[in-house]
DNA sequence: AGACGTACCTGACCGC
DNA sequence: TGCGGTCAGGTACGTC
């Protein structure tokens, strides 16, 4: 499920525990793709929650002792708030647990083990070693289009692979990145270096529309729910292209096929007719 | 320096 | 029903 929207969407369900405590932190499985540092149970007792924000995918909880809890929740991590008594049976990869002193607690549920639990120094945020890798945010003055288009024009990269790139511009994944491009009737297959002024604005425009509307549709829920209470996003419904290799869609008079393509690996949908080189 | 493949892990699905 | 193969929302790291 994770990409920036999804991220946001479950940062935003977050804000109403700014300002609580935490009276505890359970662990129950220290190996998913990170170790999680021993002290974040031990320092964690008793503190309180002072913001949460999300840098690209990642989600930051500042504390009121100097340190952060960090999270990403990979490609398959969620975050479910709960009542204390209704949770009797853990489910299964349910990893880590932030009990608060609502009666209500974090749980931090990762299948596939590809997310991250750490803890660190607020003050050495800046220089945390995987936000090093994170380029301006999409939301961020800093990204606009004349920085879209320094970043990317001398690249032989493909602009579906450039999208993917955290440090270029940080949030997007593999299913928005479809769907940006065919907002801005790009081909995925489009080198950066190739890349016109007019088609580069173009892009930093659907960057910000398409996210924003995923936001605004809490997201993208697969097969699983992601929102934080259970329920689920809704922008998998409004995919143009994403997963609908095969379909064909109106352009003008035209009937135009969707098709599937492989990038270093990683399926990229679109349509050849709209977005040609 | 940049581009590319690989590894990490579980689960769902498909064809035999 | 079972088994093997393929694929899935991410990204650090090794290698060329």
């Amino acid at each position: 499920m994770p990409e920036l929207p999804e991220v946001e969407t479950t940062v935003l369900d977050l804000k109403n525990i700014i300002g609580l405590s935490i009276n505890k932190i359970k662990i129950y499985r220290n190996n998913i793709r990170y170790p999680i540092p021993k002290k974040i149970t031990t320092l964690t007792k008793n503190t309180s929650i002072l913001s949460i924000i999300r840098i690209g995918k990642y989600i930051v909880i500042k504390l009121n002792i100097s340190y952060s809890i960090i999270i990403h929740l990979g490609m398959s991590g969620r975050l479910k708030m709960h009542y204390i008594k209704d949770s009797i049976i853990r489910e299964k990869h349910d990893h880590a647990e932030i009990f608060l002193n609502n009666d209500k607690k974090i749980v931090f549920n990762d299948p596939r083990r590809f997310g991250i639990l750490d803890f660190i120094k607020t003050s050495s945020i800046n220089g945390y070693k995987y936000f090093s890798n994170q380029g301006p945010d999409p939301f961020d003055k800093k990204f606009n289009e004349k920085y879209l288009f320094n970043s990317i024009s001398k690249s032989k990269t493909p602009i579906k692979n450039i999208l993917l790139n955290q440090k270029i511009v940080s949030g997007i994944g593999n299913i928005y990145a479809s769907e940006i491009l065919f907002d801005s009737k790009i081909s995925p297959l489009l080198k950066g270096m190739d890349i016109t002024k007019e088609q580069n604005n173009r892009l930093a425009k659907s960057i910000k529309r398409i996210l924003i509307i995923a936001i605004k549709n809490k997201g993208t829920s697969f097969k699983d729910h992601f929102l934080i209470d259970g329920t689920l996003g809704n922008y998998q419904n409004r995919f143009k292209v994403y997963n609908k290799d095969g379909k064909y869609i109106r352009i003008g008079k035209k009937r135009a096929k969707i098709v599937k393509i492989v990038q270093s690996g990683r399926s990229t949908f679109y349509c050849p007719y709209l977005q040609r080189i």
